[in-house]
DNA sequence: CTGTTAGCGCTTTCAG
DNA sequence: CTGAAAGCGCTAACAG
């Protein structure tokens, strides 16, 4: 390729790597303390205009850059916010981050985006290098209780988000989890199912198990019982899920299926294509999550919807009137999902 | 884990936020100084075994968690990484920053991840933001040249990933990007089509001229002329995107359209679902950058599919290198992409 | 309004 | 092998 057309621009006038500019180098060239340099840039204390214009000149001039470190190391406190996510490659988790940086952006924090992959281990590290670098605030989709029990033990404020596991007091974001199970199981009912399976991950999550509640409750409320054969428990990266739905199928013989999240709902929506079943007259399909492929595919997936942008916005600025106030009592944001019909879920074959 | 008397003690009133442990209280608890409770906790140094054991049992009885700002300070330098991509919500850009932070991980590095927009005025702030941390390197897919010109004249090492854009000497990973153009347009030259649309961003990107080169290039081999009034430029968050797909079908009549990144190509689907055009019956489709939906519609989408992971991967490995070494000369990773047929495209109607 | 002074927590000489 | 001392860059008291 043309990479050759490259060329090293003018290195001459700045010194590759040279030292960086400090306060003080601002505050010789302009003929004055450091204190007074500190005080013109950061705009905090009296300063005449004056000096202020020639400070904040030179400090253009030199291409002064402030050392965060410093800043942090003198301050003890910085203006990033850690965010832990289990998962990037997940349009959930993508667009929770997009929320969150939105809304911390405005009010001028750093966010530090790591994604821990649902690994204990993983999360834990992260909230320990949240831990050293002095971070304002964490948010958080838990996976375990350690992460936010050790950061609320070294007194950082912590949002849960997606899910609640604290043993620790601290603010949290979910959705009704149990209304959206419930409420995409009375749909299957009211359209006269009778056998509808579940698919949920094997977690302890309130977020599974809230699904997990009101599939048993839109059962309860209609009178029926419910078949524990026809719930599947399956974990994140299980290599197996597609197997297993398909024997599920096989065995429990559904008229629909309740996919938990959007992963499972493409899990299932790959083996009921495969084996040619039509949706819906074979078989009904409910997601919980929904994402573009969802209005793609034909029929368009009936599913719960969650405002998942809107969920990270909100986590920050719980993180946020934290900062403002810390001790206002902890907030449980509770946020409603909706459901979406589509052309995925119609009446059962009579038998 | 500790006892729950500390964590009930805190939870109640008022001294919620206790002085983080230093080192200093470690080396007091340990009967040692601090020089050496340095050099036991990181390694570097002579200490006597047993003044190593002692200390680090020490430093995890009390919770130590070491402050980076300070570490930072004292060695001018960080274990952080700075990456800037376009936008998380697209999955391109979330795959690629999984696959940098895989590799950064395991050598220790802690990734900051931030979305600029494809805006320069916020991928200047993340760069001035990553020059304030003391970022060790920078990733970027850059949008303008100033933040990369500025981060290397700070000395910061800089990978641009996904176009070239630097007028700076800097590592790089892309694909080829003219060739992908030209086998998508090729595909469809061979099947027959002469009217081929090209929906491709209005940026001097050289991911986007790429595209577009190659798309030249494959008529010319072909020995035939391209219609300018076929190629319609669109920018990222252009909201009348769809429209301008839907005049374009209308006045140029095409056979077959070349969408030249995701987001574009969703949008063509969109489209002419709703007009109800049969693929490929009606018009062939061609995508670049193979996301999930595109083997879930029906039929599935004919695609040049990048190694978007791996190319994350690539770049994090760029900057670890130049780390170990930094005088080595600037490295230009151009990966290849794999023209995956799938059922959108065949040959066009005769007319 | 401005300068002096001190020190955040850590690492690194430099002597012992 | 260990400790004392200095200092990274910044800001907040505190005098002037």
């Amino acid at each position: 390729m043309g990479s050759d057309a490259r060329v090293s621009a003018s290195t001459e006038d700045a010194p590759r790597r040279a030292r960086p500019v400090t306060l003080a180098d601002i505050a010789l060239a302009a003929g004055t303390s450091a204190s007074t340099a500190s005080r013109a840039l950061s705009g905090r204390g009296y300063v005449s205009e004056e000096a202020r214009a020639r400070l904040r000149e030179t400090a253009a001039r030199l291409g002064y850059v402030p050392n965060a470190s410093a800043r942090t190391l003198r301050q003890q406190t910085s203006r990033v916010i850690g965010v832990a996510v289990s998962d990037l490659g997940n349009q959930f988790y993508a667009r929770l981050a997009v929320g969150i940086e939105q809304t911390l952006r405005e009010a001028e924090y750093q966010m530090v985006l790591v994604s821990d992959n649902s690994d204990r281990t993983q999360e834990l590290a992260c909230a320990r290098a949240f831990l050293a670098m002095r971070a304002a605030g964490v948010i958080i989709t838990p996976v375990d209780r350690a992460a936010a029990s050790l950061l609320a033990r070294h007194g950082v404020d912590v949002v849960e988000v997606d899910r609640l596991l604290a043993d620790v007091e601290c603010d949290a974001v979910v959705i009704d989890n149990e209304r959206g199970g419930r409420e995409a199981t009375a749909h299957l009912l009211a359209l006269g199912h009778r056998r509808i399976a579940l698919l949920v991950a094997d977690t302890d999550w309130t977020s599974d198990v809230g699904r997990l509640q009101g599939y048993h409750a839109a059962h309860e409320e209609a009178g029926l019982d419910v078949d524990v054969g026809r719930i599947v428990r399956i974990g994140f990266h299980a290599p197996d899920a597609e197997r297993r739905i398909e024997v599920l199928i096989d065995d429990a013989a559904p008229t629909a299926i309740f996919a938990a999240n959007n992963l499972l709902a493409e899990h299932a929506w790959r083996v009921l294509r495969r084996r040619g079943h039509q949706l819906p007259d074979d078989i009904s399909l409910v997601a919980f999550d929904d994402v573009p492929w969802m209005t793609m595919v034909e029929p368009g997936i009936t599913v719960i919807a969650q405002p998942t942008v809107e969920m990270g916005r909100r986590a920050a600025r719980l993180l946020l009137r934290r900062a403002d106030n810390p001790a206002s009592p902890s907030e449980l944001v509770c946020l409603e999902p909706t459901l979406i019909v589509r052309g995925s879920t119609g009446r059962p074959r009579p038998d």
